[in-house]
RNA sequence: GGCGGCAUAGCCAAGCGGUAAGGCAGAGGUCUGCAAAACCUUUAUCCCCGGUUCAAUUCCGGGUGCCGCCUCCA
């Protein structure tokens, strides 16, 4: 056993060997906060939020950086636009970021580096390739000199003659070559700018993330993740950037990108205006149905979005609910000794653990390690619905460890997080449910069945699914 | 045009050399006053054509279809 990753650079899975001992350094890219997030951007950082528990509960010590692009021309268009300032409005879209993704349950990153914070960083690794000769200035504009870099394309793939043969033109650029790329960008009227050895102005969008991920978790480290669609230029850029600056190979050892959420199979962006936000999907939907949907899905695939495909997840989810709650059921009873299913059940909790274990060891297979939470409920389920018919006192260990497995399987995916046991939480809302409950049976006893319905259906209404069980009625809150 | 990816049941989705996980929906059954929930049973030769192999959904070649990157983008 042991993980492994696809990586974009190999194209191949890769055994996953940390560069220092028990240590994960992991660099996502992050937004660039000019609106609130889209779903499709969720999927990248919902993903890692795995990615990171998982490799946590390996053991391993991670140490997650995720950027922001606040300084670009997309919010600078909004700030001039709506007459405010280019800071006010990322640092109200990164509020916003923080807002939806805490909701999702989205773990937050050790560090969160802002290109606003990080400008003599910058400058000083364009001064660094200018000084190596791998980038020139041209009229208070710095460019990298892609053709002296000898490993341009190797992420993407690609090579700078088919790069050129697809490239659009650019008329008035006077670049060395047309792929050359800014790392600094000269000041235009109108935009917020920053000192620099070749004048006002600010920074590329690819320098930053080498800047600041060299700063943060040094010239070589674990992973660095993304969108596919940032392979290419971005990915590619930073590579060349980072690895002529500093002269350490590799510059990352794993790339991982991930599918895009497409709507009607076409990719969900912001440039082509067919996405919904995060909020408004939270409107009508649970965070975690939203969460289960993107990880049901293996996370290099294209994920094609649809209310019908949500409430599906969301009617996956209960199924695991339901076993979750059985699981609570049996946990508040005492305990026996062995038994026959629960010996069963243990077994089957044991084994698979290993096999949830072995899919997020390939390539973070979380599609399939659901698989087994799934596998895993139906033998709750079972051994839940054996204790309730036999009334027997449940096999104490096998509920135990049945538990933390269970709870570790579904911890890991980030899912079942929030506790929904009412009836535990809130005595006065149980005690009026005993009420109600009662006023039930002793219609029911009575044959009133007409009356019996009425309070079962009227509490639907109201959210609270009463289930009739041989051990008599329980409840819960839809 | 260049580069790359994908095509599995009604739907979604794993698998990727030895005749197909899981979920949703559907059907039948157990239970129930009736429901709901739960449980049981049930639904596929994996886009097409060649090739390699004892054996291919899984590898190779070709075709068709869809998608992505090459411009900001998660």
């Amino acid at each position: 056993m042991g993980l492994k990753v696809y990586n974009t650079l190999s194209g191949e899975k890769e055994e996953f060997k940390p560069l220092e001992e028990g240590k994960v350094k992991i660099y996502v890219c992050g937004v660039t906060p000019y609106n609130h997030p889209h779903i499709g951007n969720a999927r990248p950082f919902v993903t890692w939020d795995v990615f990171r528990r998982y490799l946590e509960y390996l053991g391993y010590d991670v140490l997650h950086v995720q950027n922001f692009t606040d300084v670009d021309d997309k919010i600078i268009n909004i700030a001039n636009a709506e007459n405010s300032s280019w800071d006010e409005v990322s640092g109200r879209y990164i509020e916003e970021y923080f807002t939806a993704m805490d909701v999702l349950g989205v773990r937050r990153a050790h560090v969160y580096p802002r290109v606003s914070g990080h400008m003599q960083e910058i400058i000083d690794m364009v001064k660094t390739l200018v000084d190596k000769g791998y980038a020139y200035e041209l009229a208070g504009s710095v460019y990298y000199r892609v053709e002296k870099f000898a490993g341009y394309g190797k992420l993407s793939g690609r090579t700078l003659d088919d790069m050129q043969a697809g490239a659009r033109v650019d008329v008035d650029e006077e670049k060395e070559n047309p792929m050359d790329f800014a790392l600094w960008k000269a000041a235009k009227e109108g935009e917020p700018a920053w000192d620099s050895p070749w004048g006002k102005g600010r920074p590329g969008w690819h320098i930053e993330c080498s800047a600041m991920s060299v700063k943060y978790l040094g010239c070589s480290f674990d992973f660095h993740g993304g969108g596919s669609d940032l392979i290419f230029p971005h990915h590619e850029n930073e590579i060349a950037q980072s690895e002529a600056c500093t002269g350490c190979h590799p510059f990352v050892r794993y790339w991982l990108h991930n599918g895009f959420i497409t709507l009607n199979a076409e990719k969900m962006s912001k440039s082509l205006g067919n996405f919904f936000l995060v909020k408004e999907i939270l409107e009508h939907y649970k965070p975690e149905v939203l969460r289960f949907f993107i990880l049901s899905t293996h996370y290099r695939s294209p994920l094609d979005f649809s209310d019908e495909r949500l409430e599906e997840a969301g009617r996956s989810l209960d199924r695991l609910k339901t076993a979750q709650d059985n699981l609570h059921k049996l946990l508040a009873i005492p305990g026996g000794g062995p038994d026959e299913g629960g010996v069963a059940l243990l077994a089957a909790s044991r084994s698979l653990k290993e096999e949830f274990m072995a899919a997020m060891d390939d390539d973070f297979n979380t599609a399939l390690a659901i698989s087994h939470l799934f596998s895993l409920a139906k033998e709750i389920n079972i051994y839940y619905q054996k204790i309730a018919n036999e009334n027997n006192a449940p096999d104490g260990k096998a509920i135990s460890e049945t538990a933390a497995i269970f709870a570790m399987m579904a911890g890991i995916i980030g899912i079942l997080e929030v506790k929904e046991a009412v009836g535990e939480q809130d005595e006065s809302l149980a005690k009026a449910m005993d009420v109600l409950i009662s006023l039930r049976q002793e219609a029911r006893a009575a044959k009133n069945y007409a009356q019996a319905d009425s309070i079962r259906n009227r509490l639907a209404e109201a959210g609270f699914i009463m289930e009739d069980t041989p051990q008599g009625v329980s409840w819960k809150i839809k």
